[in-house]
DNA sequence: TCCATTAATTTAAACGTTTCAATTAGATTA
DNA sequence: TAATCTAATTGAAACGTTTAAATTAATGGA
């Protein structure tokens, strides 16, 4: 059922139901003295005090649209979250995001902005998202995007053109000079791989992400770092997964049905991990005494099974908080005065039960 | 690092680039003609085309401040996400509620609304939280509100005064005439019941949510509804968590340290209900020979564990869309002319290796 | 007491749309 | 062709704020 809003006449026009006109006339001032005082921006005390009462006996709240129309600012933060193209959306189940949508959320509400969110698949053109028209049309004051796959940044121009404040949440292009916040997957993935690597290891399996997922690649190129120092005796089988659970399931599949099936597995999210759980146990496999498992991001599903696994945090809700911060940096700065900023957050190994 | 946005004087201001008088110009037709040709409200097929491509030429947006401003309507839709005054954020782990902000964001867009988020813990007072604030400062034409737990709805006058478009999601009283889409907890609770069941018991254990949790509640009572029922060679315990993995883990440790342990487990949720599996674990029970356990809600942990989890699906993204649509109805409609409307969401057994 | 400052207040002009009412152009009929 | 009707276009007034500039009031020093 698809409704045409833009067709919809009949519905409620609703009006301010009390304005800045009635407030200043209950106090008996004008409405530039009211307006002043409500933001504590000028007036004696006794006005103030007298403005206050008025707008609280009112149940008076400042119009939004006129104030952002006048100011200039909409007090809104957007989230543009870009899907994959392929329509396959993992993030769907991903527990994630809401972390970080209400870091984001709770961070921006502190500084009373709203947050306003999108999910915008790559492969919808630039002027028929909503990324460009929100920014154009005024109904941001900074966004926070999330890639997540290596596409090119079609809006970038666009955005340092307006001079609107940004924050990229895991760029694919780290040499580009962004404002961009950053988890360090690549010493995640060495740090899961180097734990793994602690006790002796005959056969290693590293299983990726989705080839063109930015954060995947990086991980891959982690594990990539300390595989390649390795003596002859480990062997290595590289594999690819969609981070989904399914996918790691199959994946286990395939490797424990071989006689020399993996004793050690990096999965480059916990999906798949727990998903090459379920297949290792459903192949007998003791965990960890046959084989060790470490996954990433310390998703709820580490502590869902058993044995618990052992992962590397990435710290999702910080990261909402820093990239809220930087759009609040970049907005109370004169904007020529501005260096691009880019945070990188560090990632820590939990070690649980399946390593 | 807190900013007080209130002061920052030093920012970008930024007006319009371009507005619809520049456009008007451009076509050479006066601004009214412009916007109707623009909203194809009225004028001749070469006029609006001439119009759109200055539009295009020029990158137009419409300023969605004035846009509101004039018409009374911001064409966003707020989602209220009331949270636990006790500060144990249950819902900070949740996967469903980004399913939910997805679905509800994915059909907003498709009628050209935006979407708010706000998280408001149920203790902050009602003028201090941007509920009502939003509501009364023109913010949002719709609100979805998820009360989650059973405190008064101190906004419920409110919202219907003002008579802007709402829908609750799993309201706490179904008896008052609302407006509002809940999921049949209660039918939930029983099919899971009666699906442990289905094969002999000895020893029924039901793990009931949070006490004021309102979906724990229904689920509770729909578990009773089947045990009242029961034979006396049936034994029956009931037990608390909240919620999480890790209350349904140390209510296992409680219940299967008990000689006469429970051979089948009801969890009102799929995260109480792997923490459960995970003790049955490691209390050497196989699960489902010794132990048969069914969750709710169908989240992912429910594929991750191993078995996996049998459980009562709660379609999650359909309830946004309904609670979208519903707003959407409302909008559309004379303000008079529309009766209150609550829906209902089936709920579906899925059968998975648990049980 | 008067003048110079400074603080408080107010007037009025925006901000960029939408829409009512009025005007003009175009089409149709007698 | 004139008269009538309809469609297209436009001028101008809002919507509810903010803010620069102007005005008025209050304060202090000589």
């Amino acid at each position: 059922m698809l409704y045409d809003i833009r067709q919809m006449d009949g519905g409620v026009n609703s009006k301010q139901e009390v304005s800045l006109r009635e407030v200043a006339k209950l106090a008996d001032v004008s409405i530039a003295t009211a307006s002043l005082a409500l933001r504590n921006k000028a007036g004696s005390l006794a006005t103030k005090e007298k403005v206050l009462r008025a707008a609280k006996q009112l149940g008076y709240v400042a119009s939004s649209a006129a104030r952002t129309l006048k100011s200039g600012r909409s007090s809104v933060i957007g989230i543009y979250i870009f899907s994959n193209p392929d329509g396959r959306n993992y993030a769907d189940e991903s527990a994630f995001f809401y972390q970080f949508i209400k870091s984001v959320a709770d961070t921006a509400r502190i500084n009373n902005h709203g947050v306003l969110i999108e999910d915008i698949p790559w492969d919808v053109k630039a002027d028929e998202n909503n990324l460009l028209k929100h920014i154009r049309g005024g109904y941001v004051d900074g966004v926070i995007l999330i890639p997540q796959f290596d596409y090119p940044y079609y809006f970038l121009d666009e955005i340092e053109r307006t001079g609107i404040a940004y924050c990229i949440c895991n760029p694919a292009d780290t040499t580009k000079n962004l404002f961009s916040i950053s988890f360090d997957n690549t010493a995640a993935a060495r740090l899961a791989v180097t734990e793994l690597l602690s006790r002796p290891v005959k056969h290693l399996a590293i299983v990726h992400g989705p080839v063109n997922h930015v954060e995947a690649k990086m991980r891959a190129a982690g594990a990539a770092d300390i595989t390649a120092d390795l003596k002859d005796d480990i062997s290595i089988s590289i594999h690819y997964g969609d981070f989904t659970i399914e996918s790691g399931y199959e994946i286990g599949n395939r490797i424990f049905a071989t006689e020399n099936h993996p004793d050690a597995v990096y999965a480059a999210n916990d999906y798949m991990a727990v998903g090459i759980m379920r297949s290792a146990i459903e192949h007998s496999l003791r965990i960890p005494t046959d084989v060790r498992i470490v996954g990433t991001d310390d998703n709820e599903v580490c502590r869902a099974v058993t044995p618990q696994l052992t992962t590397v945090r990435n710290p999702i809700y910080k990261m909402g908080v820093l990239a809220v911060e930087s759009i609040f940096t970049q907005l109370s700065l004169e904007s020529e005065a501005t260096g691009k900023n880019e945070k990188t957050i560090k990632a820590e190994l939990i070690i649980r039960g399946s390593c």
